[in-house]
DNA sequence: AAAATTTACTTCCAGTTGGAACTATTTTGA
DNA sequence: TCAAAATAGTTCCAACTGGAAGTAAATTTT
């Protein structure tokens, strides 16, 4: 079993809080999203409908900045949900380029009753930290979110 | 802009944490990972490289393990790197449902060069905190990453 | 030793992702 | 005003993802 020489100490100890990062991040977001498994809706179709959810309709380019995605991949994302009936597309009037989403009742009612599983799972989640260490753990997320720049 | 209730306190500041954890390990990722824009890789078939390289010639469910993703996809992701010349897989003598991945010279040579781009750039992401800091983080995110259980 | 189970990997499918190129619709500037 | 540039979405392509089903080889059971 070759070792590869990774440089000083301090880029080890970076390398290994990165790995722990990664995969907490998923370990975790597989965890809150288990509540996804028998209701047909992919993670991102899930992200849509919580947005919209929570910030009524929005334009597809707002929608692709919380998802921190482009917006090419939304335009399917969206297809997908309208070809369930879960939301609705409508072109703006004073600006034709831009196209409004809206979720449907049935879009309302899927995300209204999956919300609260949702929000369930990562409460539970997070209750493996006290308040004072979720708190620690936000100011560091925070800055290392923000990046170096 | 319609509010949601989503519950007692605890359960928002737990979202919060949340949404700070899965923003900050994409962000924190995507920089990680922008030395890889000119050379033809995506993250997993770095990641499949990078494995090869610190722990040697793997097996496909080994692979699997490291990357936390299931097997099926490896297969694609190691025919990719076949076809590019970078890796080789080999069926063991032993027992033939098993196959090793090698890598090849090439392989070898390109994330010899890739892979200290990526731990510089981590060390970068990770020298926004302190050493003490990083220290707590790590315990932190190890309780989380364990899960409820 | 034959049947059943398990293990390792592959294949298939729908969905997602990212990048690049494209269309349509404003907006800006010469 | 007409051309150029910017903006909003869409489409295309290759790759990745997860789940389910399939194949082959080894192990366990009977």
């Amino acid at each position: 079993m070759p070792t590869h020489f990774v440089g000083p100490d301090s880029q080890k100890q970076a390398l290994d809080t990165y790995i722990k990062l990664m995969r907490a991040a998923e370990s975790v977001a597989r965890r809150a999203l288990s509540c996804l498994q028998d209701s047909g809706l992919t993670e991102g179709q899930f992200g849509v409908l919580e947005a919209l959810y929570h910030l009524g309709p929005l334009k597809l380019s707002d929608l692709a900045r919380k998802h921190l995605r482009s917006p090419n991949n939304l335009t399917v994302i969206v297809d997908n949900l309208e070809k369930s009936g879960l939301v609705r597309r409508q072109r703006c009037e004073h600006d034709r380029r831009i196209v409004f989403v809206h979720l449907t009742e049935p879009g309302e009612q899927l995300i209204t009753s999956l919300f609260p599983k949702h929000v369930e799972a990562v409460a539970k989640e997070m209750s493996l930290l006290t308040e004072e260490e979720r708190e620690l753990l936000d100011g560091l997320l925070r800055r290392l979110g923000k990046g170096v720049g």
